[in-house]
DNA sequence: TGACAATATCTGTTGGAACAGATATTGTCT
DNA sequence: AGACAATATCTGTTCCAACAGATATTGTCA
């Protein structure tokens, strides 16, 4: 698709800072990475990846239910916005909501079997697909490049 | 804001392959280095990512015009949505469009005055940004970093 | 030249993300 | 108990991205 996509970085590289240049590579990889993943969960599933993410979230705490608060504390959504991205896990079934009996402000949220269903078909996927896009690189390296990205995350400022 | 997040790369690292491990890393940090600067271009200029790329893009062409296939081609954006997102910053005067005389199907988009200026205010903060979210990482560190993403994006292979 | 494919952009429509403010319920303090 | 703040979720709304199909213009070949 672009081709020329490493070369702009190694052309950037005379005049860009260290951190600059880490950041367009991430943001670079990045995009191409989520791209066929997110085009993946749509035809195959009609999940975005929240709404996937989310269902992952709900197979983790398994059989337990969790709240929309708390989902919305495991994900970048914030907490208002959980409420409608269950919504549509609802309607397709993928989800059950039950308003608690002790605290009756509370939603608990529940994967359905469905939704467990799908996601085990998903799976596959999930764990070929790395290895189909970035195989290429040796393991030693891609160790190297873990490390490197959780030290970047270590410690990350913000900005302004 | 999320403390755990190295924790949690760590804690997987005995699970996942060499692979899912870098695939990981590279979407939590680029999600969270794309986050304050989609933040900050709202707030300082009310402007997508999308629609600040494009801006760039016209810039980097400036004085010459490019069409919206052109504009297409350079971004991840499908050329039919060029249209309205071109439409967008028109209205607000960023850019301005014109029919070509010579081919009449094709239009001429040329980043306009307003839109240099505003340019030049964000510049300066996307020379900071990165210093002030990655500059905790030495300059070696983040040099290994971009080359080893730089391999990573060199032959990445496609899904499925 | 006329038919038909190719190109470049536009329009209609849908769905989701994001934000602000509203509502319902519970905790706390007097 | 009553008032008021805190919590948890919901509703109304707007904006944008994405896709499908339509339109306008140009190129090509019989």
């Amino acid at each position: 698709m672009h081709p020329t996509l490493a070369k702009r970085i190694r052309q950037r590289r005379a005049f860009a800072s260290p951190e600059q240049e880490a950041m367009l590579g991430i943001r670079m990889v990045s995009a191409r990475l989520l791209a066929p993943w997110e085009q993946f969960l749509k035809t195959e599933a009609e999940l975005t990846t929240s709404q996937y993410n989310v269902l992952r979230i709900l197979r983790g705490s398994h059989p337990m239910a969790l709240t929309c608060g708390a989902i919305g504390e495991r994900t970048i959504a914030r907490e208002p916005d959980v409420t409608r991205l269950v919504d549509r896990l609802n309607a397709r079934g993928l989800v059950s909501r039950t308003r608690s009996e002790v605290d009756r402000r509370v939603v608990e949220v529940h994967i359905a079997g469905k939704g467990l269903d799908l996601l085990r078909t998903l799976d596959p996927h999930a764990l070929k697909m790395p290895r189909a896009l970035i195989g290429h690189v040796s393991k030693a390296k891609l160790r190297q490049l873990a490390k490197l990205l959780a030290e970047v995350l270590d410690g990350m400022g913000t900005y302004p």
